[in-house]
DNA sequence: TGCAAATAGTAAATTATTTCACAAACTTTT
DNA sequence: AAAAGTTTGTGAAATAATTTACTATTTGCA
């Protein structure tokens, strides 16, 4: 696989087309072009070959790209072919229990293996049979299960200081869900889901 | 206000950007620099002035920007000045009732004035005070109660379904959780919120 | 087999976004 | 009141991402 600068926005796109090609693989459908494939996504064709371009030939011409074939190398690639990638989730209100049985986790091999809250009326109870365990013990529960992600579903206030914990216990990856912006080291991989900001967007343009 | 192009990155960044003077305006902090601002929401300097740039000159060389009065500005351009936005939510199911009493929704001026699922053990009962609405009367919901915003929260089958019927009952802006591209007209303002796009991204970079 | 149609791959052009760099404006100090 | 120190706003430069345009393949059919 590349060492290359992939742009963030093609990786985005790589799981929107590997998506739709899971969708029309069941429909035992074959070969798609990058005309259809683009447009299956919202984008064109022309982008579609620049992206997949970045890795490697899998079309051919006059025909298009073998689906299951090209569905697979894009598992692949994005890392979610077999393999088992542990997630521990940090925060147990409302969003964060509706995450933690969240389908489409399991589907694609993130595995939730721990959760977590700071309020002693929670540790001990348990979600979807996991123990809810205490957060001031984080580093030894992401040693012990081994995680690899760590989702923080904690209130804002307490968002900076458990990603912190969750970077200094050896994390690598945070997907954070608190309204609030996280400064960790760089190359800590870290990817924001910001209701507020696509609120906000939103708002912007309607006024226009 | 202006009707230059903004970019999408320029809009996000200026509700991070109000996010963090709301925090700092609370402690009495008068003046900000651009330095400091970006630092706030990890970015630069210059990318805050160029940002700021597009609408006006709310800074004083040699002290930085009023707190109180950005911030006021800034959500004035970004539509969240005491104006209400009426929010619909389509499914609920977990994700759905997380969202419906989701704190950062009512703070920032996003009233949820309707509920509607297609599950006819849910229809007619009750989520925070709001009875939840068979789906199949969506356009008249979306009338009756004057609804500016659609959220979809349906499994991914049934989302491009409702999201286009929302369309054609007159709305403009759609914030999409499931996980599925939503083909829609271009005028419709639409953001995705992806869970599963966003596990992708950490892996692919994971793994490399 | 040969020819028309379709489509991938890619270099180059275009467009968009970010960063640089510096003059002008303002504050603070002496 | 002048000098020194900050920090903004902004054109220009640099970088990044997308789109265009064209070549080369491959298919499918006569």
């Amino acid at each position: 696989m590349d060492r290359k600068n992939i742009p963030r926005a093609t990786v985005r796109r790589l799981s929107l087309y590997c998506r739709y090609l899971a969708e029309i693989r069941e429909q035992d459908i074959e070969y798609v072009s990058s005309r259809e494939l683009g447009g299956g996504i919202g984008t064109n064709a022309a982008q579609v070959r620049k992206d997949l371009s970045f890795f490697d030939r899998f079309g051919t011409p006059g025909r298009g790209y073998p689906v299951g074939f090209l569905h697979q190398r894009l598992e692949q690639i994005l890392g979610i072919d077999g393999r088992r990638w542990q997630v521990a989730i940090i925060g147990v209100g409302r969003l964060g229990s509706a995450l933690v049985d969240y389908g489409g986790f399991l589907k694609h091999g993130f595995h939730v293996v721990a959760v977590l809250d700071s309020d002693k009326k929670k540790i001990g109870q348990t979600v979807k049979s996991l123990t809810i365990e205490d957060v001031a013990d984080l580093k030894a529960v992401i040693e012990r299960s081994r995680v690899d992600i760590v989702v923080v579903a904690v209130p804002a206030e307490f968002a900076q200081r458990v990603a912190t914990q969750a970077v200094d216990a050896g994390i690598r990856a945070v997907l954070n869900f608190a309204p609030a912006t996280l400064i960790l080291p760089e190359e800590v991989n870290l990817r924001h889901v910001d209701l507020a900001v696509a609120m906000e967007s939103l708002s912007f343009h309607l006024i226009r």
